[in-house]
DNA sequence: GAGCCACCCGTTTTT
DNA sequence: CGGGTGGCTC
């Protein structure tokens, strides 16, 4: 009696701060639950509540509860919340994200499967390096199989579980003949290296349980309660894998929007979340549509884009906020143009409204368009940090240091290995690695191995031998040092007696003096990781190098506009968010602007980024726009006709002297943004146009405003994309898109 | 085996 | 613009 009035005492207070249908969600635990949660709708905050209503009200103990985030730093976060709404530890809940908890129960169980437990793991970059040793040794040419794509062949295959047999079995032109032989070639060596690439932490569990039904067992009886957060973002290993944990208690919360689902290029399966009901018949649905975090403006802005999907579970998001500001969209004149508006915006938004650096983000289609506005920003003193780029672990002296202590950690590791094995530069090239190559087939033996045998190596002189024989001790002496140091003093005398530091400090140049400090500040992450660490181990460092979302590196505590990719936005909230590069090719990107489904998950990646905005949403498309060394004219995106115009504000900055003159003005005749809003008044402050001229031949006299003139020698592709190669007198031969090109027939 | 140069490429999003 | 590669020379 008593526990039962504490009880009902601890669920009104976990149940008070939400609205009726999240209290709903939240004490409706038992069974499976389908929570459709538009954007803003406070889904995290219910997954929080839910957990927090298990262990306090329900008596659970934290670790059989599994949660599963979109990154850690979500993990983590939640952690914390949870923590104070329950005053409870939360530190064993089983929560993070696919990759690394999979990892973790992979590391305890992967002897059943025939693996040592400190595999490596292996991103895309190091799939890539296996893949071209694998194409060299079965004599593929890397001309026309491109190991990139192979590798994302590979990784779509085991996203959905098709194994190297099946794959076989349904190619159907040569290069995907050519990727079934890699493919079975790759499985095989993996388990050689004792390494899974990031698809493995998702596929080998399923064959772990599979094969093993009392693992199975151990861990369906164990999580007595599983939530996924971002369920529409799962793929088909990932739904396989939640099948089969929840089978015996059958208590499976997934939290998720159909309409933010942007991941099905890499294996996400929208049905995933359009299916469910029919998986889990006895499933209870809940729709959280009340959204607490944007204004009427811009929700309804965003819904008159994405509802030119198809398909789409149709839901209504309502706010009692009142309409806000219009969402203001700017047409710019370049690149540079853009980013000058949006730092002016920026200097506005300060003068107008109470604002702090960290109110802003600015969202982008790819990381490239990310310079630009980064050096205005810098030029005008404002303060600034970029989530995701080109990350830290993947810089290559990152990569080379911790290739050092992977091949310490897991001595199977070839690719580490082959890596290191010449940097610093202790003159073993190609050729000694080739002999040693062979050596390793004959005996059967890994490649570290056949280098500790270097002197039974013919063919190898004995200097190379020597120097081989030295880089065997210190990898030697490290690996038995592992239990002996600390990672960061191993870390730190290794970088030191290998002579990396010393190599960079050399060279003297300012890439070298930037290697230098990135290899200074990993061994200050070692140091940070292992305060933070219970037990730290140089495989859990490892993993989670490996494992770390480019979220999970971005800290907010600081005062600085936000850059990042429309991707990377998701889940998260600014007061003022900037959409740049609206334009047709760029977003929607032009290879995902043909087939529907691209096209519409390129909408929702619009939705996604216009919904992360509380106050006031700005978008921004620029006229022309440089790729290398050419400038390519564009229209606007067909995301801003889509948007209801009563919603939106325009502006349209005139072009600058400088800009005028940077070029002469013309644009191509497509494009119904003009029709859309500029067509009366204003079109006359540009130039009349050249239209372009589509009715090439060979053989025809042309003139290029940059290239001067010349003789068309072949046309290839049609309409759109229509390619010619033009010999230019000044220049010699050129292949432009005619769309582009601007060219005159003379 | 290494260093240098010239060209060529492509350029989406990420665990 | 920038990275990566292939070919050449020392």
């Amino acid at each position: 009696m008593g526990t039962q009035v504490t009880s009902s005492k601890k669920a009104a207070q976990i149940l008070k701060n939400l609205n009726p249908a999240q209290q709903q969600a939240v004490i409706w635990t038992e069974g499976p639950v389908l929570i459709l949660a538009g954007a803003g709708s406070g889904k995290t905050r219910v997954l929080m509540h839910k957990i927090a209503y298990l262990i306090e009200v329900n008596k659970i103990v934290p670790w059989k509860i599994l949660a599963m985030t979109f990154t850690n730093k979500a993990a983590s976060e939640m952690r914390e919340r949870i923590k104070t709404i329950s005053h409870q530890n939360s530190n064993t809940i089983w929560m993070g994200t696919f990759h690394s908890l999979f990892a973790r129960i992979l590391r305890k169980e992967c002897t059943a499967i025939g693996y040592q437990s400190n595999f490596s793991i292996y991103d895309a970059d190091d799939q890539v390096q296996l893949i071209k040793m694998i194409m060299n040794d079965l004599n593929i040419p890397t001309k026309n199989v491109i190991p990139k794509a192979v590798q994302s062949q590979i990784s779509r295959s085991k996203n959905s579980l098709t194994s190297p047999e099946q794959y076989r079995q349904h190619a159907e032109n040569m290069f995907e003949d050519y990727v079934g032989q890699i493919y079975t070639e790759y499985q095989k060596r993996l388990r050689n290296l004792n390494a899974m690439d990031f698809d493995d932490l998702l596929g080998n569990p399923i064959e772990l349980f599979g094969s093993n039904p009392e693992i199975l067992a151990r861990y369906q009886e164990r999580f007595d309660y599983i939530l996924v957060d971002e369920y529409q973002d799962t793929n088909h290993a990932q739904y396989r894998i939640l099948k089969l944990l929840s089978q015996q208690h059958r208590n499976i919360t997934v939290v998720g929007d159909d309409d933010q689902s942007i991941y099905a290029w890499r294996g996400a399966d929208i049905n995933n979340i359009l299916d469910f009901e029919k998986d889990f018949p006895e499933c209870r649905t809940f729709r959280l549509e009340q959204n607490y975090r944007s204004t009427q403006n811009i929700l309804s802005a965003a819904h008159s884009v994405v509802k030119n999907n198809q398909g789409r579970l149709e839901k209504t998001l309502w706010t009692t906020q009142e309409s806000g500001e219009k969402v203001t969209l700017i047409h710019c004149w370049d690149a540079f143009g853009e980013a000058d508006k949006i730092v002016t915006k920026i200097q506005d938004e300060f003068r107008l409204h109470q604002r702090n650096f960290k109110d802003f983000a600015i969202l982008y289609r790819t990381n490239a368009q990310s310079r630009i506005i980064e050096d205005r920003l810098r030029n005008h003193g404002i303060p600034y940090i970029i989530v995701g780029g080109t990350r830290f672990y993947e810089r290559k002296e990152v990569k080379d240091v911790i290739a050092y202590l992977r091949i310490i950690d897991n001595p199977l590791d070839t690719i580490s290995l082959k890596r290191i094995i010449n940097f610093p530069q202790r003159g073993i090239g190609a050729a000694t690695i080739k002999k040693i190559d062979i050596f390793t087939l004959e005996k059967r033996i890994s490649f570290f191995e056949a280098l500790k045998k270097i002197s039974m190596i013919e063919g190898v002189t004995e200097s190379i031998k020597m120097r081989i024989a030295n880089f065997c001790q210190i990898i030697e002496k490290y690996q038995s040092l592992q239990d002996k140091l600390s990672i960061s003093e191993m870390t730190r005398t290794l970088v030191e007696e290998v002579g990396i530091l010393a190599n960079f400090k050399n060279e003297g140049t300012v890439e070298a003096m930037s290697r230098y400090e990135n290899v200074f500040e990993l061994l200050s992450a070692i140091t940070e990781f292992s305060k933070r660490t219970e037990k730290p181990t140089l495989a859990t460092f490892l993993e989670e190098v490996t494992l770390v979302t480019d979220i999970d590196n971005w800290d907010n505590r600081g005062n600085a506009v936000t850059l990042m990719t429309l991707h990377s936005a998701k889940g998260l909230e600014f007061p003022v968010v900037f959409i740049t590069g609206l334009e047709e090719g760029l977003f929607p990107l032009s290879r995902n602007a043909e087939k529907t489904s691209q096209l519409e998950e390129e909408r929702r990646l619009f939705y996604v980024g216009a919904t992360r905005a509380k106050q006031k949403l700005y978008l921004s498309s620029a006229n022309r726009r440089n790729y290398g060394t050419e400038t390519f004219l564009s229209n606007p995106s067909r995301f801003i006709n889509e948007i209801d115009q009563q919603f939106v504000e325009l502006e349209f900055p005139k072009p600058t002297e400088s800009e005028r003159r940077r070029e002469k003005i013309s644009h191509s005749e497509e494009g119904s943004y003009y029709d859309y809003h500029y067509h009366t008044e204003t079109s006359s402050q540009y130039e009349e146009t050249l239209p372009v001229l589509q009715i090439l031949d060979i053989g025809m006299r042309v003139f290029h405003e940059t290239f001067g003139n010349g003789t068309v020698q072949d046309i290839e592709g049609r309409g759109e994309n229509t390619k010619v190669t033009i010999n230019f007198e000044a220049v010699g031969r050129k292949k432009l898109m005619v769309k582009y090109a601007n060219l005159e027939i003379i």
